[in-house]
DNA sequence: GCCCGAAGGACCC
DNA sequence: CGCCAGGGTCCTTCGTAA
């Protein structure tokens, strides 16, 4: 049985990663209840539940650890040791630059919209794959969210309608979206396909602009050409940027001004999940030790201090002082670091049938590599069960590869090590091949 | 101590 | 009736080899 304190984590952890970051519904304990009661007994509750208490479990030995180290902790010298941390960090701040994060407005949604115009302020959703790409923002009422598995989504919002993506169009508008903004920072870095980040500090400088009446003035011409509308944020550096375009979502922008005491005031009620990076699971760490707020962060700096082995106590002061990079680049070619595809299906238990599966797969990602032209040395093998657990088998080879028969041959090698190999031991049902 | 490979996870869109 | 994606990046831990 469920204590209460874990039942509320797990309700919070199956509502899923996307609640509260952006326009929250009204009563969200009662959402996560539907959501938990709609799912309860299946195989994904039942997964989510088991990692759900291993984070209760990892939680439970750090604050075991905080009360140790306690007993014979110096406060004055941890605060110190976090105080040096902290000008040492101010040296660094810096700004000087006009960083804007823009963030397309339920991209996904909004593209289906522009091609089927009844949508419009209809409660749907972009479907692929029995989970929703994109709510709407009548959706979003509702307490329906991207990443929430269509059936209960639908539960939550009974007429919902459910429209297929169009990937392609997507593309397409993202192309005609990035195409304005880059006008405005030729360096400017896309992020996925309704992201962008943009230093427009030489772009204002030029045409003798306010940093806000730049990105409203780019925010029109984005709107005049595609007819789609953005939110931006704009602040001295990346992190603060987009935790900004948030803020005045859909179809605004948000400024912070490039002063100390501006970005301080900022982060001092923010909420330590709006942090980038910090997702379900270290916020739920980090409350552990009576953190919710950048501004605790300074409050508690001495437990940090302590822990920063655990909490990173470097990373959380930068939250806190609102310190990040504010280096706008494009995205280089060579940055990419892998290619995958995956896939999941029924659960097959036949090696055979999972060998043509693998087979297809295999296929897919030849495909993709040769258009792209990689290769690789590294294939990985990812597969999942039918519980949900999923797996990684990896093996690195002494020269590069890129045909599809050298990843199904990689992919099947037997594992030593694999307690579960799908293709040579106990059942299982098997995902994609990777390469490095 | 350091590098590398392998496995597992957190996180992002 | 059942039913929870697919594309990535980065980080940590651990074992083995040099």
């Amino acid at each position: 049985m469920l204590d209460a304190a874990e039942n509320t984590s797990l309700l919070r952890r199956l509502a899923g990663p996307s609640t509260g970051k952006a326009g929250l519904a009204k009563d969200q304990t009662e959402i996560n209840r539907i959501i938990a009661e709609a799912s309860k007994g299946s195989p994904f509750y039942e997964n989510e539940r088991k990692k759900d208490e291993q984070v209760t479990r990892r939680i439970e030995v750090l604050l075991k650890k905080r009360e140790e180290l306690a007993k014979a902790a110096d406060i004055a010298k941890l605060e110190a040791n976090a105080e040096r941390l902290i000008a040492e960090l101010e040296a660094t701040r810096d700004l000087s630059q006009i960083i804007c994060h823009v963030d397309m407005d339920a991209f996904y949604s909004s593209v289906e919209v522009l091609d089927n115009p009844e949508l419009a302020d209809k409660a749907f959703a972009v479907t692929g794959g029995g989970v929703l790409s994109t709510a709407s923002y009548e959706a979003r009422k509702w307490g329906v969210r991207s990443g929430m598995a269509t059936f209960i989504a639908k539960k939550l919002c009974p007429d919902l309608i459910c429209v297929a993506h169009h990937f392609p169009r997507y593309i397409e508008m993202s192309k005609a979206v990035m195409s304005v903004m880059r006008k405005y920072d030729s360096n400017m870095a896309s992020w996925g396909l309704d992201e962008a980040y943009l230093n427009l500090t030489q772009y204002c400088a030029a045409h003798n602009l306010t940093a806000e009446a730049c990105v409203a003035q780019m925010r029109e011409e984005v709107h005049r050409e595609t007819k789609l509308t953005c939110s931006a944020g704009i602040a001295p550096n990346k992190m603060l940027a987009k935790i900004c375009s948030d803020r005045n979502k859909p179809n605004g922008q948000y400024y912070l001004a490039p002063d100390r005491d501006s970005v301080m005031t900022f982060t001092h009620d923010l909420s330590i999940r709006k942090i980038p990076g910090i997702g379900r699971v270290t916020e739920r760490v980090i409350e552990s030790v009576g953190i919710k707020t950048c501004g605790d962060i300074y409050t508690h700096r001495a437990a940090i201090s302590m822990l920063d082995k655990e909490l990173g106590l470097k990373s959380l002061l930068r939250a806190y002082l609102g310190i990040a990079s504010n280096v706008v680049e494009p995205w280089a070619r060579e940055s990419t670091k892998s290619v995958g595809s995956e896939r999941t299906f029924k659960t097959i238990s036949d090696t055979g049938r999972l060998l043509e599966k693998l087979d297809e797969i295999a296929e897919t990602l030849e495909s993709d590599l040769e258009h792209g032209g990689w290769c690789g040395r590294t294939i990985t093998l990812r597969y999942k069960l039918d519980t949900f657990q999923s797996f990684t088998r990896a093996k690195t080879m002494d020269r590069y590869v890129k045909s599809k028969q050298d990843l199904f041959a990689v992919s099947t090698l037997p594992h030593p090590r694999c307690r579960y190999d799908p293709f040579h031991g106990i059942d299982g049902d098997s995902r994609w091949a990777k390469s490095l």
